[in-house]
RNA sequence: GCCGAUGUAGCUCAGUUGGCCAGAGCAGCUGAUUUGUAAUCAGCUGGUCGGGGGUUCGAAUCCCUCCAUCGGCUCCA
């Protein structure tokens, strides 16, 4: 029910205005004029808010600033700073450059330009035009002249009909198609300028605050996604209400690129590829072997505590193996071929998974009840042919180490479980300092359900299960309904790399598939065979992705107990090997990872290069110290630290490897 | 796999109306220097210009093809 105050002016007695209450987040109320629009309360609380505003919510939906507003509504003005008014301000960024692209291209076809987390793009059919990065200057130009034309963006509320018609009359197929599926009633149009775009909406009051224009790139996107249909041009791009946050932006994107897995992971000679070996299969080198092995022992020592026992399988298998678990069916075509033997008939495949050898060890003697849970762990290594566009450093990769295990446990002990597997995933992130980082619960498409395997009771259980134990565990969760697996539901925790990309690491899944499939069983208390339920996680999801994403977490200044090189002594000159010598003894006496850099290079090189390398202590050792048994300390990033005896640094080193490690 | 771009020495990069034996800095090697908190000096080595094919009197440069890399799309057990 509305209520709307009805005041009459008696002598304009023809004229009814109706009073609307407008809600403000702050809980405070003020009455307007009916249709009064969000940018004549901004203008009535301050002009300078009015100019600064962008967008706003109306009653929990974000319109433009000149919808009217007809009833009594809670009212919320957006600024740059909201994400509301960014997506607005990209929105119509995308509907600008759409508008400078049909002059420049007279007759090209639209697809869909929205905003995207930062910035937006437009999906343009060319009609067989090749647009390079070289155009996109003159694109730009011509959206910066448009922009200073103050063009409004006008709404319109079309019918169905007369919207397919406008897209017929234009032959713009895709817009055709879109229209197809709306609702009659719901459509409306956006003007700006000479352009006129099928939009939902919202969009700014005018084109004039657009300030700043940075298109970023190029490429191609099917059609709705389906790589059945056309390819399109989509045009990246972004822009800023100022010219100070273009630049401000553009100088992020410069630092990110720094931070580059690909990059530091050549200059500290953690990894590399060789075209001889093959595509996306990484080499690892000496550091980052060292590195990745550091990590390894900590999980090692964590699951240690956690009641995993280690298992080691072999890298193939017999094609009879997957065929059982199902994946020969599903990925066999899509995978590296299987392997010939000179036994006729025989073949065997790259092993894509652990989880079948894992389920065959389970199968070795009989299972009871008071065996389980068992949880299996294995470093193990896995090779899937990944499309070769798909490629990337080392988060995608053809093969690669999974900190794999299966827990084997009873329905009833699912939830336990799951909320120590997430115990030691956030340890991990916390002594390893990840912070951005969300939880995706993905469960089952309600819609669908006969695609999945496994019973509707079990299902319910282990979703309640995850959820329950997600909650426990205080987790910022999303949950995405139909994104689960078709065995069994998920939780994955995403982390952000330098340049905002999510990347999956430790994933944890439930999985009814695999035990049905190798006919797993265990005797219960009712001395009846049971089927367990599996679990499959990884907390670091692969060795090398997480090594990538560590690697753009901390620049490749990594923690102090992580550090290929914690120690490099730099004698000031010859003279002093010696000395450095018995100091460098002495630190990898108490396991500290120290070497000399004893070339004959003057000290401000040694220390530029070592800076360089990312060493988080230098020693500068000469005569003062080499006679007072003492080292001038340089912490990395952080200069001169002063003198102190070879004891009171060997200390000082301890002490914060066990504060980073907790142990 | 698809669209677009890129590929010159170990690394970072110059080198286009096609034209003398393809260049620089860093790294490496040799020598001098023996250094006190972010680059000491000099000399030298090093490249079938991603591979193959073609056009041309002549190709790093133009064309075709394959490979790899980068940005996306699709995919991701």
């Amino acid at each position: 029910m509305i209520y709307k105050k009805k005041i009459t002016f008696a002598k304009v007695s023809k004229i009814t205005i109706y009073m609307i209450n407008i809600t403000f987040p702050d809980g405070s109320v003020r009455s307007y004029n009916e249709g009064v629009t969000p940018y004549e309360i901004a203008m009535s609380i301050s002009p300078r808010l009015a100019s600064d505003v962008l967008a706003a919510t109306v009653n929990s939906k974000v319109v433009e600033l000149n919808r009217p507003i007809n009833n009594d509504s809670t009212l919320k003005l957006h600024k740059w700073e909201d994400t509301e008014a960014k997506s607005t301000f990209w929105h119509s960024s995308s509907h600008l450059m759409a508008e400078a692209l049909e002059i420049l291209y007279p007759g090209i076809k639209f697809g869909i330009g929205p905003a995207i987390e930062t910035g937006f793009y437009y999906d343009v059919d060319f009609g067989g035009k090749n647009i390079s990065e070289a155009d996109l200057v003159a694109i730009e130009n011509k959206m910066m002249e448009l922009a200073r034309e103050n063009q409004s963006f006008v709404r319109r509320e079309v019918s169905k009909g007369e919207a397919m018609d406008v897209y017929t009359k234009k032959g713009d197929e895709y817009k055709c198609d879109l229209i197809k599926d709306l609702e009659d009633g719901t459509i409306s149009f956006y003007t700006n300028g000479s352009f006129t775009d099928l939009c939902r909406g919202p969009h700014l009051r005018d084109t004039s605050v657009i300030k700043a224009v940075k298109l970023t790139s190029i490429a191609g996107a099917y059609w709705r996604g389906d790589e059945n249909n056309k390819m399109l041009t989509r045009i990246y791009g972004v822009t800023f209400p100022q010219k100070k946050l273009l630049d401000e932006y553009l100088v992020l994107l410069e630092e990110a690129k720094k931070r580059d897995h690909r990059k530091v992971g050549k200059e500290l000679e953690l990894f590399a590829f060789s075209q001889r070996v093959g595509q996306g299969l990484p080499l690892w080198l000496p550091k980052g072997a060292m590195l990745r092995e550091r990590l390894e022992n900590f999980l090692k020592a964590v699951q240690k505590r956690y009641g995993y026992l280690p298992v080691i399988t072999p890298h193939i298998g017999q094609k009879e193996l997957y065929v059982t678990s199902g994946h020969y069916a599903k990925y066999g075509k899509d995978s590296f071929q299987p392997i010939h033997t000179p036994q006729e008939g025989e073949e065997f495949l790259l092993k894509p998974m652990n989880c079948p050898h894992h389920c065959e060890i389970y199968k070795t003697k009989p299972r009871s009840y008071k065996d389980l849970p068992l949880r299996l762990a294995e470093f193990g290594t896995v090779y899937r042919y990944e499309q070769s566009g798909e490629l990337h450093g080392l988060t995608r990769v053809r093969g690669f180490t999974q900190d794999d295990a299966h827990i084997f446990c009873r329905p009833d002990q699912l939830k336990e479980e799951f909320c120590k597997v997430i115990d030691i995933v956030l340890y991990i992130f916390k002594t390893l300092d990840f912070k951005d980082y969300t939880a995706q619960v993905s469960l089952r498409d309600p819609e669908n359900r006969e695609k999945y395997i496994g019973s509707d009771e079990n299902w319910e259980k282990a979703e309640r299960a995850i959820i329950e134990a997600a909650d426990e565990k205080g987790l910022m969760t999303v949950v995405e309904l139909g994104e689960a697996a078709f065995y069994g539901p998920k939780l994955d925790f995403m982390v952000k790399d330098a340049i905002g990309r999510k990347w999956q690491l430790g994933t944890i899944q439930v999985d009814y598939n695999l035990p049905e499939r190798f006919e797993l069983e265990y005797t219960g208390e009712d001395n009846k065979k049971h089927r367990p339920v599996m679990i499959h996680r990884a907390p670091f999801g692969s060795m090398e992705r997480f090594v990538a994403v560590l690697i753009e977490h901390t620049g490749g200044k990594f923690p102090l107990w992580l550090v290929p090189e914690q120690v490099v002594i730099l004698p000031v000159s010859e003279k002093y090997s010696d000395y450095a010598k018995k100091v460098c003894d002495l630190l990898n006496n108490s396991d500290i990872r120290a070497s000399i850099d004893d070339r004959n290079e003057t000290i401000g090189k040694k220390i530029r290069e070592n800076e360089l390398k990312r060493v988080p202590f230098l020693l500068v050792v000469g005569e003062k110290e080499a006679d007072s048994g003492t080292v001038a300390v340089r912490k990395q990033g952080d200069g001169d630290k002063g003198v102190m005896t070879v004891d009171e640094f060997r200390i000082l080193v301890e002490k914060e490897v066990k504060e980073q490690t907790g142990q």
